[in-house]
DNA sequence: TGCCAGGCCGGGT
DNA sequence: ACCCGGCATGGC
């Protein structure tokens, strides 16, 4: 069978077919897609890059070196990324925290005997991580089956109709985990795919997916 | 040139 | 349990 997983996996496979396999999560290390995580809140990609450029050059890109820096001079370093006096207070406790658990590991493989949902617990313990930063931690950095609900994920799947209007967070984000396979590089694939369509063709200022891809799994019935 | 981008926090209802 | 103002830079 085919289309074991529902509306989800057939979607999925339209976006693939479109769009081409996604190279998500772009890091070098899991601990660089922590950094980024945290930086991308709010915050186009291209101005999270130049911090991240900048954090690497300065040797800053570990949980010891971040967590060591001086205060002001990390603020500069990731300034271009924005909300940068409150992202560097919080990043830096953050890589104190990846440090006390995992000591200066970018991979932060003492966190791979943790179960994923006590993990998840901790991560948003931690002043700065939310449900989307810390899901985005979870799939991408330690690679645990947890789908990613993002601005793009919320708009365009409301925009067809596959969400109601009004749902949170875990709302969303359980319709896609029900319907698809528990599977990291499906889920990692997919959230990215959603975010390709929303910037290519569901953008918020405009009033409605035009000439979207998904009209010929959805059919014609689309809801604003 | 104002509006927006891969949210989160704290205080208020 | 929601709702809101604040946080800040760079691109279009």
């Amino acid at each position: 069978m085919i289309n074991d997983y529902g509306i989800h996996m057939q979607i999925y496979k339209a976006l693939r077919a479109r769009f081409g396999h996604r190279r998500w999560w772009p890091a070098e290390t899991p601990f660089e897609v922590l950094t980024g995580a945290v930086l991308t809140q709010n915050t186009s990609w291209n101005n999270v890059e130049t911090a991240i450029s900048g954090l690497r050059r300065a040797g800053c890109m570990t949980p010891a070196a971040m967590a060591a820096m001086p205060q002001g001079e990390f603020q500069e370093l990731i300034r271009p990324a924005g909300y940068y006096r409150q992202k560097a207070a919080r990043l830096k406790r953050i890589a104190g925290w990846v440090e006390a658990k995992c000591g200066d590991d970018v991979d932060m493989c003492a966190l791979a005997a943790v179960d994923t949902g006590v993990l998840r617990e901790d991560l948003l313990g931690l002043k700065g991580i939310g449900p989307e930063t810390a899901d985005s931690i979870l799939l991408y950095a330690l690679k645990r089956p947890v789908f990613v609900v993002d601005a793009y994920t919320a708009r365009v799947l409301g925009r067809h109709g596959l969400i109601s209007p009004q749902s949170g967070y875990h709302e969303i984000q359980a319709e896609c985990e029900a319907n698809l396979p528990h599977d990291v590089d499906i889920f990692s694939d997919y959230h990215a795919q959603l975010v390709e369509l929303g910037k290519r063709y569901c953008k918020r200022t405009e009033p409605r997916c035009n000439d979207c891809p998904l009209q010929p799994v959805l059919g014609t019935a689309e809801i604003d």
